[in-house]
DNA sequence: TTGTAGGCGTTATCAA
DNA sequence: TTGATAACGCCTACAA
């Protein structure tokens, strides 16, 4: 059915180490050989086997994402950015939607070692795995410690929800409340939190965190946030720990009247395009998306390489910015 | 380093062929040798090669993805699915993103054929390409005619468009203007204007469209629908061929104090949960994601096991439905 | 400049 | 119930 080398060399008439060397452009062969490898090639409509290739050269050039789902637009941005990189450096990537389950997760985790690949980057955010202790690949995490051998990339979430925080309180805001997801995962949301609840204190407030747990009913952030305003008529502040939270909560407050911001601060965080795209009013702290995936991207290949991964680069922390809306 | 079939062998004080007996769960084996191949992997630490199985096999149950950008929310969205469907019955997906553009687009088709994909589907909106008229390799594309022995799956984008302006007819616009994405591009979107042109010539309008070609300013997209503003003071209706593009008009018209819905009504398009959930006011038309990436993979899959694509299932055509807002 | 042989890790066939 | 062998498609020594 499909051609393989031997088809190609017989074609030919050469040899099939022949076909092979002018496939990898490797050794001497005359411009004649050549041309008549390259024309059977497209004759036959040949494609290198890359299973067989990548079996023999024990490098197969792929690479395992496991995020918890391309659906979020974060994640959907990350991923494109990533996915991006590697491609521009000759690697091909698997996509594995982990949707925060650590059988997910660990299922993804056997397979992608199966399959061979290079490395993996993890940005899924399930409590600690252990598998990831005794696994040898290359890797990276973004916002996640998954093993003391494997760097983690991510922006200063403490910072962003220091600043956060600190702009609701510069704003004016008197009483302001922090949503946050799961704590029982290991995202990077806990940073914000943390930043927040310490800022308060330290400003001599009283910290209120509402968290989010996993559900699958679709109205339940909204019957959550629904309950904090029935709970606190007097909040005048929300800092979000992302924007599709920030979202849910500016809907539900003009539902109920409230003018933003006069009556209302909201912040959010992550910073999307897509987000700024739906909703360029909403003040946000703004991931730098981009430069995540790059350095994850960077530091997985210098794995690859054989490389040493230095001290400073076994916990890289980019910036991040506050977005100006006018939801604060 | 990685252990191989041979050195599990050796461990357990068996022959590879057992051992691959009891990793197939094939032929007779004693449950004593079992148990000591079993034991004998986990102490190895082994992971069987996939590489070397399909390559032997003839099968990779690997698919390739070929989208624009899982930065978009549809796309996002659809992806997810797509992956989850796939993932549920036991294939891999490599992820391509080819922004639109040929060049990717053609290097990735090539990419994947080398790694020897079960199948792909092809959701990539570009130009005719002619690689895959000679291709040999399952496919579905969506939203797209990728060839003719190519099964096509959308939802009905005719429809859509129809609905669309028809809703906003009914409304009471008098002057309704619609915004489409690059024309040379085949996208769905083509029909959608098919449709809304269609329906105003009907019912005595005049049909303008404004289209935006492919830009790397980002302020493009808003520049163009200034100047649609601009050119058309006494526009009351605005039909946008995706919620994206929606989501901008929204927030220009804001910008000039126009007031949504009573001066200004604007409908979009896709209906992802990512912009439900950011601007749950905006009326548009939803298309069924999950339902496209089930009918997409069912499809492959039957190809990938050689059974023949009957007729009808040569074009599926998924219903949509009018999510009804506060926009119009 | 080109060809031959062996092996990458696995499995199916055949034999024991 | 188990084992030896050839083959999947390719690449790298080594030989010519």
């Amino acid at each position: 059915m499909k051609p393989n080398i031997k088809d190609i060399a017989r074609h030919a008439g050469v040899s099939p180490t022949t076909v092979s060397r002018v496939l990898n452009n490797r050794g001497y062969i005359s411009q004649k050989t050549k041309d008549k490898v390259h024309q059977a090639m497209k004759e036959l409509n040949y494609f290198p086997n890359e299973l067989a290739r990548s079996l023999f050269k024990q490098r197969t050039h792929l690479i395992g994402l496991i995020f918890p789902t391309t659906a979020n637009p974060f994640y959907g941005e990350l991923i494109f950015h990533i996915e991006n990189a590697f491609s521009s450096k000759g690697y091909k990537v698997l996509l594995c939607n982990s949707l925060n389950r650590v059988d997910k997760e660990i299922d993804y985790l056997d397979m992608l070692q199966r399959n061979q690949v290079d490395g993996i980057i993890v940005g899924a955010h399930n409590r600690h795995i252990s598998q990831y202790e005794s696994m040898y690949l290359p890797a990276v995490a973004i916002d996640r410690n998954l093993s003391n051998s494997i760097p983690v990339v991510s922006s200063d979430n403490y910072l962003g929800g220091k600043v956060a925080t600190e702009h609701l309180l510069k704003k004016g805001c008197q009483k302001i409340i922090h949503i946050n997801g799961p704590h029982e995962l290991e995202t990077p949301a806990n940073k914000r939190r943390e930043a927040y609840e310490e800022v308060m204190v330290k400003e001599g407030r009283f910290p209120i965190t509402y968290e989010l747990r996993q559900s699958l009913d679709e109205n339940y952030t909204k019957t959550i946030i629904d309950q904090l305003f029935d709970e606190n008529p007097d909040v005048d502040g929300i800092f979000a720990s992302d924007d599709l939270i920030a979202a849910t909560v500016l809907s539900e407050a003009k539902k109920r009247g409230k003018d933003i911001p006069t009556e209302l601060k909201i912040i959010g965080y992550d910073g999307t395009s897509t987000v700024k795209t739906c909703l360029p009013e909403l003040t946000t702290i703004q991931q730098p998306i981009q430069a995540i995936a790059q350095s994850a991207v960077d530091l997985l290949i210098h794995q690859i390489n054989g490389e040493a991964v230095d001290e400073p680069l076994k916990n890289i922390i980019l910036p991040i910015q506050l977005s100006n809306g006018f939801t604060t």
